[in-house]
DNA sequence: CAACGATTATTTGTATGATAATTGTTTTCA
DNA sequence: TGAAAACAATTATCATACAAATAATCGTTG
């Protein structure tokens, strides 16, 4: 019988992936993912997972139609369940590009995450300083506070992904917002691949700092360029730790 | 008993919406999307769902777990399952776009899909004038011979949708691939708001032509212009049927 | 021999009923 | 008053049966 706990992976605090049919789901799907289940073939039948599995055909059902509402399979009467090809997998959704992350190498992954940050993010702040509504900025500011306050690197993750989804909110448009799951897995898989080594900490705070100044005072091609310097200090930021590493 | 097939849309061709779940799934989907069930409160539990649809809760259940895996809702024991703010929403999946735009003015909807269109759509001419494989580079080209072959205006969405989809494909970029259902979603909806009134086909072909022409030359700024420059095309042919539609 | 049509077998889809697990609510008791 | 225990409502899981769809097979026929 197949693991269904992946035991190295302890963050999520108390987040729900305790039901039977969510571990299923995350299980398959890390194996379509990990490229087990290449793109065109066919996966087990119902049935056959049951028994992979010991659960029952009701349980994998269920697995299997959060998998088909993720676009990575579709399921067909007396065919089975095939994979589909790479580029209907919604890769912007929450859990596949989770799945997406554990199998790439962190660093591939980070260059094709900061090569879509650098393509939206700025134009994000230059709509946030448009359009942000006061209440909007306020909580820029109050992300931005947050990072002031933390006292460990660790500590500046939760306040950083705030600051960048408020800025994401400000823009007001409803079809930017799943880019903000990017930044989530950029800044989340940042810290653990840079092992809370960021060389200019306050250099970052002085970064953020000149967006909310920019976006504050409507300057919008400020905001435009506050936020491609930040991520050039990225940039920068993974590369010393790629060299630092290996 | 509500009724479960909108019979004012015939479009998807012999796509799986047969399916007793894809449709509860469809059904509740669009009632959340268009305000139905705001976002917070507590949707029917499952046996009531059955009783509303006259259907099985099994089929009520692969329904909700469809939606759960959308982030449309979330489900817990004893309190049942509850519509996420909609800032979880993956408004950039296939189905709870259609759902979304079916909600909304097609005017309000095609503008803000223009928004992010201007923000991404040069940016991938840009990587696909860089990173562009050659093989690649000919489908877009197969894309826009398709374009040029068309007789109709209605022939001419599906070619315009593969030479959009050429391009994304061209960036060699895994995350910016589920962008290319908004494209979709634009072009149909473009098409079906301007009723096919396009008043200057010949020079959207010519604008198309361009982008092939930077990118193959690998004219990295070229190519960015040249879809920008397309895009504002796709903007004013809006803002003529906005004006003579009412 | 080829093409077409009926048959069969396999797999997913749906229904039903029962039990377990989870958790908000209420009650009880110290 | 407050904590612990019983309760109740809802989802989670299981087992089983049957229906529907369709790929593959096998005849049948021209």
């Amino acid at each position: 019988m197949a693991r269904l706990v992946s035991n190295h992976n302890p963050p999520s605090p108390a987040r729900q992936g305790n039901m039977l049919h969510l571990k299923l789901a995350r299980s398959i799907g890390e194996r379509i993912l990990g490229g087990t289940h290449a793109p065109g073939t066919l996966l087990p039948n119902e049935a056959e997972w049951g028994r992979i599995y010991g659960v029952s055909r009701t349980a994998v059902r269920e697995a299997i139609k959060t998998l088909n509402g993720k676009g990575l399979l579709v399921s067909k009467p007396k065919v089975g369940s095939r994979v589909e090809p790479r580029e209907r997998w919604n890769l912007l959704d929450r859990d596949v590009l989770a799945w997406h992350c554990h199998a790439m190498e962190p660093h591939a992954f980070l260059m094709s995450v900061q090569e879509v940050r650098k393509i939206f993010e700025p134009e994000i702040a230059a709509l946030a300083a448009v359009k942000g509504t006061p209440s909007q900025i306020e909580a820029l500011k109050t992300a931005f506070h947050g990072m002031k306050m933390a006292k460990s690197a660790a500590e500046t993750v939760a306040p950083d992904v705030d600051f960048h989804q408020a800025l994401l909110s400000a823009a007001n448009n409803d079809l930017l917002r799943p880019f903000g799951i990017v930044i989530e897995a950029a800044l989340a898989n940042l810290f653990s691949y840079t092992s809370a080594h960021n060389p200019y900490p306050e250099l970052s705070l002085k970064k953020h700092e000149a967006i909310v100044r920019a976006v504050s005072r409507r300057q919008v091609e400020g905001a435009r360029r506050a936020v491609h310097s930040l991520l050039r200090d990225t940039d920068s930021t993974i590369e010393t730790a790629r060299l630092t590493k290996p």
